[in-house]
DNA sequence: TGTTCTTACGTCAACGTTGACGTAAGAAGG
DNA sequence: CCTTCTTACGTCAACGTTGACGTAAGAACA
C-alpha cells in the first residue's frame, strides 16, 4: 500500500479510500491509484484490515460436518454455501469423523481465525467447552445433532418421528418381525431412532425383541454381515428399518446376496441420489437437507445481524417417500 | 494479551512465548500466564499473528469446484482436506457452478485473505489473470480442467481415453449405432470426451453420424428428454455413451421410461454410489477421486514446502468397470 | 576472583490497514 | 468582502502479535 502511495503520489490514506470504494477521493486521483495498484500487482489484505476495523469481521464461517465427502454433509454444505454467500461470507469446512477431538482441535483454530459464526456437527457428546465462546458472542448454530451443556440455535430433524413413521408403515403393511440397525450409539440421534422404532412396535403393541436391534453398525460392510446373520435365524425378520445411510445401502447388497430383495421390505433412514432406481426402488424416510442448511444459514445471518433472541430449536419433519422397498408385504 | 500479561504479572512478549510454546520462559511464569488466559477466556488472534510473521502462512487453502453438493466434488473436497490438514491447511471450499463470474470473484477473495495456495476446477476458459498471482509465488493446482494461459500444476483424467474405452468397449459388444450425450460444451472435458468417442468410431472404420452426437447436455431432464427423443427415430442407437454422472442418471431414468433399459446398452462417465445396485448395474469410466484430491493435495504441499521445480501435469488413466448396462448386445 | 556464558525475561518497533482528526483550498452564502 | 461549509486530501496512532535486540542475575569456568 506504502508502495501504490508512493508510485500514485498520494497518501497511504488516500490509496485505503479508494481501495475500499470510500468517498473523498477525486476521481483524478482514484484513477491514478487504481493505476498504480495495477502496476504493482497491489492486493488488499484482508487479514491487516480486519486488525484494525471494528466491526473486525473475518467472512469467515466454519462449518464442521461429519465428513464432507458423504451426501448429506455435501449437500448441507453446498446449502450453506448458498444461503452465506450473497452476505460476503465464505465457508470453511472440515470433517469431523465422529472424533470429538478434531471437534476440538477444529474449533479452536476457527476460533483462532475469528470466525464469524460455528455450524456444528457435533461429534462429541457434551459441549460445556463452547460455553466460554458464545459468552463472547460467537453464534453457534448446531445442526443434525441438539447441543448439550451450551445454550445455542439448533436445526435439527425429528428422529424420532421418522423412524416411527418407517416402522409403522412396516406395520401397516402387516409386518410383525421388523428388525433395526442403527448407527454408533453414542449418537443421538441414533438413540432418538431406536426411541421411534419403539414406539411404533408399543403403539402396535408388538413385542420388542433385542435381538431384532442392532445398534453401532458403523460401515456398508457390517450392516450386511448383520443382515445376513439375521435372515438366516429360525424366525427371520420379515422387514428392516436401517438408521442411516450406509447401513441402508449395506442392507441392500446383503438382501440382494440373500436374494430375498423382492421377499422382505426395507425402509432406510436418509434418502440418496438414485435410491428411486435401484430394484426395488427404496422407500426411505427423507430429510430435506437443502432446508435444512438453508435454516441453519438463515439462522447464522440473523444473529449476525444482531439478533440476540433466545435460541431456536428448529425441528423439521422428515417425511416417508414410498417407492416400493418399503410396501413388500410379509410372507403369507 | 497485554490483559492477560498484567494479570500474570509479566510481559506481552512473554505471553506471546507461551502461547507458542517458544522457549525462554520458566515452568513457573508458564503456569501462571496459562492460568490468567484461561480466566480471561484469551484467544490467540491467528490474524495479527500472520501479519507479524514474516512466513506468513495463512494456513487457508483455497478449493474452487465445480459444486461441493455432487460427489465427484465433495470426495474430491474430503480426499483433499484429509491430505492437507495434518500439515494444518484448512480447505475453504466454493461451488462455482460454471460461472466464470464467481471464479474470479472467489479468487481474489482468497488471494485477499492471503490463501496460501489455490485448488481450482475451473469454470473459465482462460486463465491469464492468474497469471500476477503465480509471478507473486502463489502455488495454483488446476484439478479436472487444464490451465490455458498461466503455466501451473494440474492433476486431470484422460478424457480421451475414458471415452475412447467406452466406445470401444460398446463397438466390441457388437453396436454400430452409439449415441453420445456429453456436457456444455464450452468445458474443454467435455470437448475431450468427443474427441474419445469419435476417435473410437474412426478406429473401428464406423461413420460418425452427427445425429447421435449431442453436446451441451445440462441437467438429467434434459438428458432424459434427448434420449427419449433419439429413440424415437427411425433408425434408433443400440447404445449410449454418456459424458458426465447426471447425464448417466437422466439416462436411465429414460431407457427405463422407454422399458428399454435392458435392451439398450449404455456406458456412463464417473462413477457414483450405488451405480452398481441399479439394474441393470452401470458399466462405468471410473475416475479415482480420492486420489486425484491426494495428488492435489501432494503438490500443494510439495510446492509450500519450497518446490520450485517446473509445473507438472498429472494425467490418471481412467478405468472401465464393466457392470452390466454397458455388456448388453445390439438387437440380433 | 573475575570473566564468560546461559537463562529468563523485558522493550520497542513493525506487520498492513483504517479510524479519528487535522488542514488547506475552493465554494457557497451573507 | 468575510465567514462558514464542503471537499479532498494528509498525519498519526492503533488493531494484536512477534522479531530483533537489550539486560540482569545466576551458573560455569579458569
Amino acid at each position: 500500500m506504502k508502495d501504490v502511495a508512493q508510485l500514485a503520489g498520494v497518501s497511504v490514506k488516500t490509496v485505503s479510500r479508494v481501495v475500499n470504494g470510500e468517498p473523498g477521493a477525486s476521481a483524478v486521483v482514484r484513477e491514478r491509484v487504481l493505476r498504480a495498484a495495477e502496476r504493482l500487482d497491489y492486493r488488499h489484505n484482508l487479514g491487516a484490515s480486519t486488525l484494525r476495523r471494528k466491526d473486525a469481521r473475518s467472512g469467515i464461517v466454519g462449518a464442521l460436518l461429519q465428513d464432507v465427502g458423504n451426501s448429506f454433509s455435501a449437500g448441507l454444505l453446498r446449502a450453506l454455501e448458498d444461503t452465506l454467500r450473497p452476505s460476503g461470507l465464505s465457508v470453511l469446512a472440515a470433517s469431523l469423523d465422529e472424533e470429538p477431538e478434531r471437534e476440538r482441535d477444529i474449533v479452536s483454530d476457527l476460533v483462532a481465525r475469528r470466525a464469524d459464526g460455528l455450524v456444528l456437527m457435533p461429534a462429541s457428546h457434551r459441549h460445556e467447552y463452547l460455553l466460554s465462546e458464545r459468552r463472547a458472542g460467537l453464534p453457534l448454530v448446531f445442526v443434525d445433532r441438539r447441543p448439550h451443556g451450551v445454550d445455542c440455535d439448533s436445526v435439527t430433524i425429528d428422529n424420532h418421528l421418522g423412524a416411527d413413521l418407517a416402522t409403522a408403515h412396516l406395520i401397516a403393511g402387516g409386518h410383525r418381525r421388523i428388525a433395526m440397525l442403527s448407527d454408533l450409539h453414542e449418537i443421538e440421534t441414533a438413540q432418538e431412532r431406536i426411541a421411534g422404532y419403539r414406539a411404533a412396535l408399543d403403539k402396535a403393541h408388538l413385542r420388542f425383541d433385542p435381538e431384532l436391534l442392532v445398534h453401532s453398525v458403523r460401515s456398508e460392510d457390517e450392516a450386511a454381515r448383520v443382515i445376513a446373520g439375521l435372515l438366516g435365524t429360525a424366525d427371520p425378520p420379515t422387514a428392516f428399518v436401517t438408521g442411516r445411510n450406509i447401513i441402508t445401502i449395506g442392507a441392500v447388497r446383503a438382501l440382494r446376496a440373500a436374494d430375498v430383495s423382492r421377499t422382505v421390505a426395507l425402509v432406510g433412514f436418509d434418502d440418496f441420489p438414485l435410491a428411486d432406481l435401484i430394484e426395488p426402488a427404496l422407500t426411505v424416510i427423507r430429510q430435506d437437507v437443502r432446508r435444512i442448511g438453508t435454516e441453519v444459514g438463515r439462522i447464522l445471518l440473523d444473529r449476525l445481524a444482531g439478533d440476540s433472541s433466545p435460541p431456536q430449536h428448529v425441528v423439521l419433519e422428515p417425511t416417508l417417500v414410498r417407492r416400493g422397498s418399503g410396501e413388500i408385504p410379509p410372507p403369507a
